[in-house]
DNA sequence: ACCTGAACACCGTTCAAGT
DNA sequence: ACCTGAACACCGTTCAAGT
């Protein structure tokens, strides 16, 4: 019951059902039928585990498709979003654990050699993937709050949130501002 | 010693000078020769306290210049970012007191209406904005958090980050979008 | 190799009681 | 009106000791 994955397997059960507040090393422990104290012989700190549960997220995301990079890039921010969406409180999980540099899956891999491939510099394309990950982390992030203020009921379920209009609203923005900043 | 406006500001030095983690209920309260309690009188809980901690951070940011949209927006996007970086840790605090919903000070207001004098829809300019935002508010946290790995030591100074070039690379890209999703 | 027991040094928050 | 004292219910983390 205790190699590195298992723990980050039900660390990331444990977000879905109960979301990231409820993540703590003492709850984990319960679920794993251990004590939180054994959590720190596989990992050294709560950092370093969130960082392996935000790989294990990342990780679903799949390939990309041929047929031009606007079209990749496209798809590429979708499934991002669609795959931060599938757990509760992802995008803010996620972002933390980016900042924290113990990840090992970058999501702007992918998004970052399509642009090269299309001609763009090194630089170029870094920093306009950084841009639209940026762009999906923030929404979803957003997204994901208001569900927990409508959970908690300090917000009403039935204001119509558009949250997918708006986040087709920036692909498409960052798309054409990409496609202007000519390689 | 003890009204909110005055608490708020003295929990905005505390988070100058000792950063985001250091902010505890208690540590507020020695500072202000008082006991933790005491804050209670005067603010709910603690994401009320910093939900007034990022009103007075955003309510820095200057007047936008008038002659053209896009100047306006670029300068917006710039002063934003430079008020993020005048405090520790400020855009993963202004990002969680926005996320809250407790705030009172909406950075996009002033660049929604902007856009809407120029001939965009009210829903148009709301997503154009926020997806501006969400890039000064991600790339600013981003690099408050190199710094604060950087004075934990576990990276060294010397590597030359290009902040501002990519930043500046974001706006590009947002303008020319802006640009190209016309009115 | 892997886990427990027990502690340390903290948190945010509540609330009766003081002034 | 404003604050203290004292507690409650938690945290992450360490480390000797067990098996």
């Amino acid at each position: 019951m205790a190699d590195k994955a298992s723990i980050a397997a039900a660390a990331l059960i444990l977000l879905d059902e109960q979301g990231l507040a409820e993540l703590s090393m003492r709850h984990l422990a319960t679920a794993l039928g251990v004590k939180a104290s054994a959590i720190y012989w596989h990992y050294p700190n709560k950092t370093a585990l969130l960082a392996a549960v935000s790989d294990a997220i990342l990780s679903d995301a799949p390939a990309l498709p041929t047929g031009g990079w606007g079209l990749a890039v496209r798809s590429w921010m979708e499934q991002l979003r669609a795959v931060l969406l599938a757990h509760t409180d992802a995008a803010e999980l996620v972002s933390a654990a980016l900042a924290s540099g113990l990840t090992t899956v970058d999501p702007t891999t992918a998004p970052r050699a399509v642009l090269q491939a299309a001609g763009w510099s090194e630089l170029d394309a870094r920093w306009s993937a950084a841009a639209m990950a940026r762009f999906v982390l923030g929404h979803v992030a957003a997204e994901q709050a208001r569900k927990r203020l409508i959970v908690a009921a300090v917000l009403p379920s039935n204001t119509d949130p558009l949250d997918t209009a708006g986040f087709r609203h920036g692909v498409r923005l960052l798309l054409a501002g990409t496609a202007n900043v000519l390689p």
